[in-house]
DNA sequence: ACAGTATTTGGCAATATTGCCAAATAGGCA
DNA sequence: TGCCTATTTGGCAATATTGCCAAATACTGT
């Protein structure tokens, strides 16, 4: 595997390193519903504003989402719902793995 | 957040965490295609086969994949095309960044 | 059984991610 | 201006991921 070839792949794995944290899925999942700013996060979340902060930049910097600022608030909006399609392939994963898990018990 | 809604999320970034990573994204890309085997893939990506199998291991066990015996050789299966969305996800994420910077020049 | 090829596993050092605290920055309002 | 709330950033320790080597395991063919 070449370096652009690399590059490349590298590139892709911007969502799914940006995903591939439970905090950020809550984070998304949630977005999907409407706007919400840091401290309402903070608040269901339950960690420290901080970390938060630093959850919702990882997001914001892959693409995800976007920040947009009211008086003292900042809002963040989910921009790529597409994400939302890792939901339902989870789903599918767990069915497709219970499918072969019942048909080995079936075959036996 | 509590135990059972983090437990959920933590689950769901099985899938996520298992495409987080060049590497990882290229087998998925070239399973795509065919079953390949270890050493095939190794060939392809140009590092220790132990590593590469090793990242099999994470997708296998993500569910994403799925190996099979052949004689001498164990061959992977890509189970849940489902995971190709990110590809798009991807591409749609470039664009959506690309519009923005776009409309923000215009306006500017 | 033996040699050769294919794959997995254990171990370890290098690197990356995470989460909290403290401090800095920004806006609202008296 | 000064105080309060909201958010971000820097720093650091704890944890997780990664990649190579060496060794173990498994199968093929002689």
């Amino acid at each position: 595997m070449n370096n652009k070839i690399d590059a490349k792949y590298f590139e892709m794995t911007r969502i799914s390193k940006a995903l591939a944290h439970p905090t950020r899925m809550f984070i998304v999942d949630k977005l999907n519903e409407k706007k919400y700013c840091v401290h309402e996060l903070t608040e269901m979340i339950g960690a420290d504003t901080s970390t938060v902060s630093k959850h919702l930049s990882v997001l914001k910097n892959s693409g995800i989402i976007s920040d947009e600022k009211r008086g003292n608030c900042v809002y963040y909006n989910l921009e790529c719902t597409c994400v939302l399609n890792i939901f339902s392939c989870v789903m599918n994963v767990i069915q497709t793995n219970l499918q072969s898990a019942i048909e080995l018990v079936d075959n036996s």
